[in-house]
This record gives C-alpha cells, sequence and structure tokens, in this order.
DNA sequence: TTTTGTAAATCAATCGTTTGATTTACTTTG
DNA sequence: CAAAGTAAATCAAACGATTGATTTACAAAA
C-alpha cells in the first residue's frame, strides 16, 4: 500500500544528453513498456497490475522496469504523465476574448468530444486520470491544480466577461460546475452509455451530434442564468 | 487479480433466518466488519484492501471474514450491497405521471443531493459505488441493469409525456444523458469542488441553493430542446 | 455433548524488487 | 582494419514481504 513519488535518481534513459556511448536500439523497449503499462493500468488499476504482466505484454524483462523506471510507482507516474497533455492545452479553444459564447462554447465541447474518436491508446489515458479521480495516488492533486484549475479560471473569465460582471461570484462558479459537468459525463458515463444507446456515444458522426447539443444546453444555462441574474438585479433595485 | 464473485455456500449469517441456537452478541462481529469494510474499499479500493486491514479496524479476527462472508470477494459483495439500496428507489421522487416538469426536476436532483449531506457510513458507500464505475468487479453491470436503467428510462418517460411524443428518440436519450449528468457530476467532481470551491458543496444550505440551480439549468436545458424540437417540426412542415 | 464462535498459527501463492552475470553496441587503441 | 576495452542494456533467478485462505485448538453458550 505504497504512495506513488517520483524518481529519486535520475536514471539512464532520462538524461537530457546521451553519453557518448548509448545504443541505437535503445529506449525502444522503455516506449513499449510506457505503452504496455498505460493499458494495463488503465483496465485493471495500479494494485491489480503486477509488474510482470506489463513486462509480458511490453515483451521486456522484468528487471527493465526498475532499470528504466526506478521501480512500479516510476513507471505508473511516466504512463500517467508522459503520453497525454493537460486539460490546460485546451483552454485556447475557448479562451480567445474574440469569442462569442456560443464559439466558446463550441470549442470547449470540441475538446472534450473529439479524444473519443481518437485511437485506443488515447482512451486507455483517459481512463486512468479518469481512475485518478476516484484512486487518488497523489498524481491527481498536480493534475487539478496544473490542469484542471486553471480550465475552471478560464471559463469563469469567459463567463465574467459575457455577464459584464466587475468580479465572479459563487454562481458562476456553480454555472462552471455544470457546463463542466456535461463534458465530463461523456468519459463518466460511457461505459454505462455504451449499453444503453450505444449509436450515441461511438461513431464520430454522432459524436458531433452529441456535441451540437451539449453547446446548446449549455447556452441554455448560460441564458438562464442571464435572465436569473437579471431578475435578482430588479429585485435588488426594488428593493433600494 | 482474481474477479468478485458470488459466495458458493449460504454462509450462516448470510442466511434469511437465524438459527434456533444462536449467541446473544452474534452478529455484532459481522456487523464491524461489515462497516470496516465499506470504509477501507471505498478510501483504498479492493485490490489495495487487505483482509487483515479490515479486520484489524473492525477489531475482530481474519477468520471471522471467512466465517462470516466466505471470503474477501464475499465481504466486498455484502459491503456494495447491503448498506444502501439501489437508485431505483429515487424513482418514485420524479416518476409520479401528475408532477410537472420542474417537480419532476426537483425530485430528481434531491435524490442526487440528499445524501451527500448524510453521514460519513453513506459518502463511503457512494464512494464505494463510484469505484465500480471506473473499476467493475462485475457487481457493477448488475448495478446498471437494477438500478440505472430503470432510472434512466423513467427519466426517458417523464420527458415523452413532457413533449407529448408517442415514442421517445435519440435526442431524449441524450436530453437524459445531459440532466442525469448534472446529478452525477455532483459526486464525480466532489473531490475536485472541495479543493476549488468548498463552501458551495458542504453545508447543507449551499447543497440546497445547488439544487435550485441544477433545476433551472435543467429546466433550461428541456425549454432548449423543446424549440429545437418546434423549429425542426416546423422545418418539416415546410419541407411538406 | 453439541453447536457456535474466536484466536492463533500456518499455508501456498504472488507481489515488487534486487542481484550478479551476460550480451550488445559502440569507441578507442594499435 | 582488427583487437581490446567499456558502458549500456538485458536476462534468469531468487529474495523478503505480504497476500487471501485454511487449519487447528480452544472457549462459551445451548
Amino acid at each position: 500500500m505504497q504512495t506513488i513519488r517520483p524518481p529519486k535518481k535520475p536514471l539512464a534513459a532520462a538524461a537530457t544528453t546521451r553519453t557518448a556511448t548509448a545504443r541505437a536500439d535503445a529506449e525502444e523497449p522503455r516506449q513499449r513498456l510506457l505503452t504496455a503499462a498505460v493499458q494495463c493500468f488503465a483496465e485493471h488499476g495500479y494494485a491489480k497490475t503486477s509488474t510482470r504482466s506489463i513486462a509480458e505484454l511490453a515483451g521486456a524483462n522484468i528487471s527493465a522496469i526498475s532499470y528504466y523506471f526506478g521501480d512500479k510507482a516510476g513507471l505508473y507516474r511516466a504512463a500517467f504523465t508522459e503520453p497525454m497533455g493537460t486539460p490546460k492545452d485546451d483552454i485556447p479553444l475557448f479562451d480567445g476574448p474574440q469569442l462569442s459564447i456560443d464559439e466558446a462554447l463550441r470549442g470547449l465541447y470540441s475538446g472534450f468530444i473529439e479524444p473519443l474518436k481518437q485511437n485506443k491508446l488515447v482512451q486507455q489515458c483517459i481512463r486512468l486520470h479518469m481512475r485518478e479521480m476516484v484512486e487518488p495516488t497523489g498524481l491527481w492533486q498536480e493534475e487539478v491544480q496544473q490542469g484542471v484549475m486553471p480550465y475552471h479560471a478560464a471559463l469563469v473569465k469567459v463567463l465574467t466577461r459575457h455577464y459584464q460582471l466587475r468580479t465572479p461570484d459563487d454562481d458562476i462558479d456553480r454555472l462552471v460546475m455544470a457546463i463542466v459537468a456535461l463534458g465530463v459525463h461523456m468519459y463518466v458515463g460511457r461505459d454505462i452509455a455504451l449499453q444503453l444507446h450505444p449509436h450515441l456515444v461511438t461513431t464520430a458522426k454522432a459524436l458531433d451530434v452529441m456535441a451540437d447539443r451539449l453547446v446548446m444546453y449549455a447556452r441554455a444555462m448560460v441564458d438562464a442564468e442571464g435572465t436569473r441574474r437579471a431578475a435578482g438585479a430588479k429585485t435588488v433595485a426594488k428593493k433600494k
């Protein structure tokens, strides 16, 4: 029941500059171990995945794990962080100051939906990140602070501007939560959706329709919040 | 890496009627084991939780697990199914034919929000069920079929009636997904919300406000879908 | 005595990790 | 060019620890 911690020493393959003598085909098993680890960890989780099974799937020796990544935790850390970028990378999709609220929402949900069309590795990485939300090993906190927090902040900024507020308030945060919820649910509820209505979440065309609807839903929520704010302001004005 | 399977034999404590001869203080360690198991499994997951740690936390002997639940899988199964009911129990909250759409949505989200105010055990059970979504051990499939599917179906029925449709279509399913997403996100995004805006998801009062907003958001989505359908119908009519 | 429950000891299996030796690829030396 | 040397990379084997499960012995209630 050990926690995930960063590797203590900079390992051979992790060194920035290669030493004079290095094998040409090096780092190839490292990569194989990495993708195998992503697959195993994504499917069975950290604890239920044995280092032996990873090595076997990668066609590498068990000791290669210790050699390249220090230990199992190091391999997990690498599998979690290396292959995929952070949600932060999607921020420019909806953060532009010139974008309308519709365009912003469109960009936002595209960032959620597009990966679902991608290849298997990407999907496995997503599943890996999903696991971290329920089974925190320490990496998730990092992920939240470096990826999710700026993401939320950017969306808060967009909405604050849209409502022409000087400073965001709690209701902005609530709305952001709801907007994000629609996107997140594409991943959280994916297994259920695959059982209930597979044709709505598998094909690229269906996913595009889904993105359309999400934009529409979000727009409706934004507008509803807008009228609520207007009504509230009027009430306040009346009170005066 | 073994799968969760039902206990082979009907065990002493699992029998519906207690045998005539039983000790007075019996079942007490069984209950302690159960709550301890819920806590451990919820915190660390199935694989990372050892039977020893559960027994230790419960203040019971290791062999008691085998005695009462057969094996670790049996204990997990009991911890997963016994303490909490299924989502199905919440269906009457929003399924009544006399309910307005607002009342239905209110009932729906109350079912999501109320447990969040509950005690620690309930929260741990929730977390346990959350895990099953990402780490299916076989119990989740059962859960989906017995709990989630009727839940979705009921909501589909409500909306189908609201739009005065004869039969539901894909867009109803999409809308249901979105509506449910808002509720599910209260659990999925809880850890993040606790980091970002703890005051919005902790106190009972704040959760009530959240429920209000969710109802408003959902109502906005329902209305938006309604106007989209109306526009679509008009276009179809024009085409004729 | 018989049944029921508890406690300790023990089991084989598997876990992550380490070891020492060997192989491979490359550089240097003659 | 060829031989020698070197560091990187790989390997089978085994380690100590821990796992879930079982067995054994014993105490308490019926």
